[in-house]
DNA sequence: TTGTACGCGTTATCAA
DNA sequence: TTGATAACGCGTACAA
């Protein structure tokens, strides 16, 4: 492994003179020695060492992103969601010379330790985290960090999230135009996940406009997994709760319904309407392609990185909030009764 | 931040010390010191720079994994058999105590670039590459590389892969068994790709074992997205092709087949049957659910870290090949003609 | 325009 | 059992 040493005593000058020439401070190295410099780095292939670079700058030029939930998964890159997410972020920060460190620790503390093993310039928190993981980790943050889809209570930090609100008023506000009146509402409920609880109030400032009665029956809390959904569709079909519609907090969740109900004999969308949440790629593949709110991957993975660089640019941005918005798109899992 | 010598000057040893209790080298240092230095360390949130520790101990516990391919994709994780393999390595790396860089780079030199840029011990390529790239990686390699689904013409580097022959055999026999003569195969067939070269090899001995005959308009060219298999379905369904079954190459495109040829009236498998390969989470997903040839994802990731760890441990091992079984994954696309 | 000396945080060596 | 010192590869400050 050729380093500075070995160009420098090749070219015959000090490393100074290849470092400068390195980093393109091309003005303190005259013509001559910059090409005899720049060919021998060809030629022994230099690369620099970045661990030694990060020791003495400030910066590491290492992102780290953390995939971290309460909510169990085995892998966090079988969601669509998430890994869409993740790699749209990837090359955003590819493209503006970062490297990026992954991590699906469960641990939070492993975000702090990631983060000064590796001295890295900033962090992105890909999945929800509730407030007091959040002031957890804030409170011993060394670095700018952004959140995707947290609670940001005290607004002491950076976050990027969408009109969850707007999501679920859309979305129930469409089905009761289609004529429903029994609408239920299944997601992962918590306090601590204020996501959820947006979309929840949204549902309700639906139903209230239009005079419709909630009662705790129609909420349907669960994990939002294709397999959750199965039993869900299936006790819909042997009538366990009264409805003719269930807006969903996750498309991968409405697609395990429907899976569930027509497994038990309920047709999507004859006798049940289904709207979901994201907008996957996933929603069109499936049979009736899913309704559902649509939230831009690609906006918010632009969002977050701006936002990072943002930060790591300006001590002084420390919070700051990001909302998107979001639409209905139409297809074919919801009818008018 | 907190550094060793911090510890070291708190505590009122050396830092060698300190450095021995971090490393459990405890039978340097007396028991009461230890102690002392461990409390230290707990009050103090002392983590170590592994930069530091990474340019002088040969190690930096770092695996880089690659993801690049001339098949264009904007993004490699809206690909689910790619996320999904993604995933499962990054846990099994994890829990092995180490970080991951992922990178998506086009360029092949990148990798080299990132392996000499950290000093990573190892690299991981989770996407097919043709050999003359790999032969390019492997000349300047300095750390152990594993190549997922590559074709290893020389047999010098560590590959993990399945029987892709067998695959296409398998998918084929099944078709001809269901009393199938016309059939088609579609995938990203190209001199440079053993992996579809040998799974199309398996297809033609599975036709020829039948007395079945080959012509090139059975040979469907095409990348292996979603998109690609509307067209190709549209095509069908316009009789383009004089088959009555498809053997497909990646379940994504199956499933975009099967919609491309619903969209124009041929329905699956009424009219054509379809037989993916991977076997995803999205086969139960769409409607048919899809027969497909299954590859134990976990078992690749795993099969894959395993090789890459025994490779760092042993300089001797720089190459062997890990085949990988696969089997037929009955479900609804197919139909008895 | 070029070179020297030092420090970044850690570990290995060797001596005490 | 402990500590002093050199070394890893690079960048910055300063001097020549």
């Amino acid at each position: 492994m050729a380093t500075l040493k070995d160009i420098a005593d090749a070219a015959g000058v000090s490393m100074m003179t290849v470092s400068n020439v390195i980093n393109g401070n091309y003005k303190k190295v005259s013509a001559k020695k910059k090409k005899l410099i720049l060919d021998l780095i060809e030629e022994y292939q230099y690369v620099p060492n970045l661990s030694a670079r990060s020791l003495t700058s400030k910066s590491s030029k290492i992102i780290g992103i953390i995939l971290s939930s309460g909510n169990p998964q085995e892998n966090f890159f079988t969601n669509p969601y998430t890994s869409e997410l993740f790699g749209e972020i990837e090359t955003l920060l590819r493209e503006k010379g970062y490297y990026i460190i992954v991590s699906t620790s469960q641990n939070i503390d492993d975000a702090s330790t990631l983060s000064k093993n590796w001295n890295v310039d900033g962090v992105i928190f890909l999945t929800h985290q509730d407030s007091s993981s959040m002031q957890k980790i804030l409170s011993n943050s060394k670095c700018p960090m952004v959140f995707i889809d947290s609670n940001d209570p005290s607004a002491s930090a950076l976050t990027i999230g969408i009109d969850d609100f707007k999501g679920g008023y859309t979305a129930t506000k469409y089905l009761i135009h289609r004529g429903h009146k029994k609408i239920a509402f299944a997601g992962y409920y918590s306090d601590d996940n204020a996501i959820i609880f947006q979309r929840h109030r949204g549902y309700l400032a639906a139903l209230k406009e239009a005079g419709i009665p909630y009662s705790e029956q129609l909420l349907i809390n669960t994990f939002t997994r294709y397999e959750d959904g199965i039993i869900i569709g299936r006790d819909i079909a042997n009538n366990k709760y009264d409805i003719t519609a269930v807006f969903t907090t996750a498309d991968i969740l409405a697609v395990g319904i429907i899976e569930g109900a027509k497994l038990n004999g309920c047709i999507v969308p004859n006798d049940l309407s289904v709207i979901g949440f994201d907008n996957l790629k996933l929603c069109s593949y499936v049979t009736p392609k899913l309704t559902t709110i649509s939230q831009n991957v690609h906006q918010k993975a632009s969002a977050a990185v701006d936002l990072l660089m943002d930060a790591i640019d300006d001590e002084s941005i420390r919070n700051r909030t990001v909302i998107l918005d979001v639409q209905l798109e139409e297809r074919q899992s919801v009818i008018h009764v």
